[in-house]
RNA sequence: GGCUCAAUAGCUCAGUUGGUUAGAGCGCUGGCCUGUCACGCCAGAGGUCGAGGGUUCGAGUCCCUUUUGAGUCGCCA
């Protein structure tokens, strides 16, 4: 059992502890990192979230009292060490320790909580299973990387607030217990008890309300925000995350791009220490699919997509034929110096191409003694060449065609351009290169819906050129949205939002809503639009995901305290659990399962 | 829901062609060591080889089923 504080005060961190308090007395309070025993010495290595310090007992010299608790203290014991703190003899000098100049002398000792052995040690290169860190997940939380990581993001929230208050921003709390919109993701239902059969939705995002917000006249607004969206799970996506959010009132596109560059400078001067270029590259939407074949390109390396329709228009090579005939289209790209690669390593790169609907790959090596290709039955070498020099195809480079639906052809090749940057080590982690992606389409066609579904939201206003279209052609409206890409990782992400009722009404007409349907999910909304509304857009960051970026991280698990695994499950308080009979039946639910878990 | 990979000591892993009593490093326990700091040395404990079934004289190893975890596609306005 533990020792009691009895009035001990905690006078420093560990690190706080440097060679200029020699002499002075401290008391510093921690968990045991490791404890050294050299006959009658004993070193005990003491941990708090700043780092570590070295405290020395001599059981010659020491109390009965210390000599008794020094032997008894093991791994993660939580001590509190009251003693002198002395410089090391030269030779004792640790280089590695931040605090290895120096050491604690220790005049009293209270143990105040035993430890039983950790299931795995507390370091910082442990190389634990996910699943077994997450049960002692606040074991895992000692880590220091992973104390290093919980740190840097308070201290980027606590600059984006400091900011964002600067620039005249309130932080507005809205509900957590809202109204189910089953727009966009799978909401997190609460039952109600007060009224039974009918349910909240946990926030998918505080969009609805960040837009009353504003036709109330709070003009900035800014929170930091849980939001929650039952959806699968990935390294990059949890069911509840957080989203640094803010929405603005007469603005434009302009308007918002600037405060978030701005932002962004003081984020990563303040909390990184590097110097952003502003303002940061633009690229259309249109051009970045064309370029990189997705949404969100990695620009930190080339490798871009080369359209070569044009020129195989009149092969006979059934593949492409089929592609072309159904108004695809044949795209590839170069990968460089990848012309070496062995067999079985290009047809990795055909089945990955494969995970993202494509049929398949061709290709062509390029080296001095000639090519080397899949297709060398349907085209003539001077074809060939032709196609070679449409990539600026060098010796030693692979070029990988795809054939297909512009769709499929873009995903694969956008994604496998990714994949053999990874292979190659083409990026580094410090290196951020921020873009922002504009005029976003509007609307994309759901094909399991057979209707036009808001790629953004309902409320994202059209380009003012593209208006007209809304009713002609909604497929080509361009919207005002924009996202925030840092290093082919989509950051943040907003628009300026419809004020006027009447596209509004156009929208949700697109959006194949009946007018009643409409009101019956944005009623409140669409009322409040009746009594005065600021012209209106903000942008909303993942937070989990810029901290990734900023700690290179590769899952925001590794940013989040208290993480869910890959079935939403959380291992540590084994939620979601199975609910007592008396719970269900106060809230008017019966479960239509026999056992519950099981669907 | 689909695909791929993984599961052996507390942790991380090795385990050959199916063959005796399943190993290593770290950690843990005890002892020794007068300045350790990835301390060192000696000794020791620790295993339902994820679970179930099958093939076989014999299964950690082969087959089937299943569970769990990871990645990914679908999904994620």
């Amino acid at each position: 059992m533990g020792e009691l504080m009895q009035g001990l005060k905690r006078t420093h961190m560990c690190t706080d502890v440097t060679v200029d308090m020699i002499g002075e007395t401290v008391t510093l309070m921690g968990w045991v990192q490791r404890r050294r025993v050299l006959s009658h010495l004993t070193f005990v290595l003491l941990r708090d979230r700043t780092g570590i310090i070295q405290i020395a007992v001599d059981e010659n010299t020491a109390s009965p009292e210390i000599a008794e608790k020094i032997a008894a203290i093991r791994g993660e014991y939580v001590i509190a060490v009251v003693g002198k703190v002395q410089q090391r003899e030269e030779q004792n000098i640790n280089p590695n320790m931040e605090t290895g100049r120096i050491e604690i002398a220790v005049e009293e000792l209270r143990i105040l909580s035993e430890s039983e052995t950790p299931p795995f040690q507390v370091e910082e290169s442990v190389n634990v299973s996910n699943e077994i860190k997450l049960k002692y997940r606040y074991i895992d939380l000692r880590r220091p990387n992973i104390q290093r990581n919980m740190m840097l993001r308070h201290k980027t929230a606590n600059v984006a607030r400091q900011f964002l208050n600067e620039e005249g921003f309130l932080d507005i709390e809205t509900p957590m217990l809202t109204k189910s919109t089953p727009e966009g993701a799978r909401d997190y239902l609460v039952p109600s008890r007060v009224h039974p059969g009918n349910f909240y939705a946990l926030p998918q995002s505080p969009q609805l309300f960040q837009q009353l917000l504003m036709v109330s006249g709070f003009d900035k607004y800014y929170q930091i925000v849980k939001c929650f969206r039952d959806e699968d799970l990935r390294a990059d996506r949890q069911p509840e995350f957080t989203q640094l959010d803010m929405e603005l009132s007469f603005v434009d596109v302009e308007d918002i791009l600037d405060v978030n560059e701005r932002l962004m400078t003081k984020i990563f001067k303040d909390v990184m220490g590097i110097d952003l270029q502003t303002p940061f590259d633009r690229m259309t939407y249109k051009e970045a699919m064309e370029r990189f074949g997705v949404d969100k390109p990695d620009v930190r390396f080339g490798m871009e997509l080369v359209n070569i329709t044009e020129l195989v228009k009149d092969t006979e090579f059934k593949v492409f034929r089929e592609a072309i005939d159904n108004g695809g289209s044949v795209r590839g790209i170069n990968a460089k110096d990848c012309g070496g690669f062995p067999r079985k390593q290009i047809d990795a790169l055909v089945e990955f191409s494969k995970t993202y609907g494509a049929k398949g790959l061709a290709w062509i090596a390029v080296s001095e003694d000639g090519l080397k290709t899949t297709i060398s039955k349907f085209f003539t070498d001077e074809q060939l060449q032709e196609i070679v020099q449409a990539f600026d195809g060098k010796p030693g480079d692979l070029i990988l065609l795809c054939a297909d639906k512009d769709a499929i052809v873009m995903d694969a090749l956008g994604n496998l351009r990714v994949e053999i940057s990874k292979k190659l080590n083409l990026t580094k982690n410090d290196d951020y290169k921020f873009l922002w992606i504009t005029e976003f389409p509007l609307l994309e066609y759901d094909e399991e819906g057979q209707r036009y579904a808001a790629k953004h939201h309902p409320f994202t206003s059209p380009m003012d050129e593209d208006l007209e279209m809304l009713t002609t052609n909604p497929g080509a409206v361009r919207a005002k949205a924009y996202d925030m890409i840092l290093n082919g990782v989509e950051i943040g992400g907003g628009s300026i939002r419809i004020y006027r009722q009447d596209i509004q009404e156009k929208m949700f007409e697109a959006l194949g809503f009946t007018k009643e349907a409409a009101y019956e999910q944005f009623g409140f909304l669409l009322e409040a639009f009746k009594y005065g509304v600021p012209p209106h857009g903000g942008l909303a960051y993942g937070l989990d995901r810029l901290v990734m970026l900023l700690t290179g991280e590769e899952s925001i698990r590794d940013v989040i305290a208290f993480p869910k695994v890959k079935d939403a499950s959380c291992p540590m308080t084994e939620a979601p659990n199975v609910v007592d009979e008396k719970q269900l039946a106060e809230l008017g639910i019966q479960l239509a399962l026999d056992n519950p878990g099981e669907i």
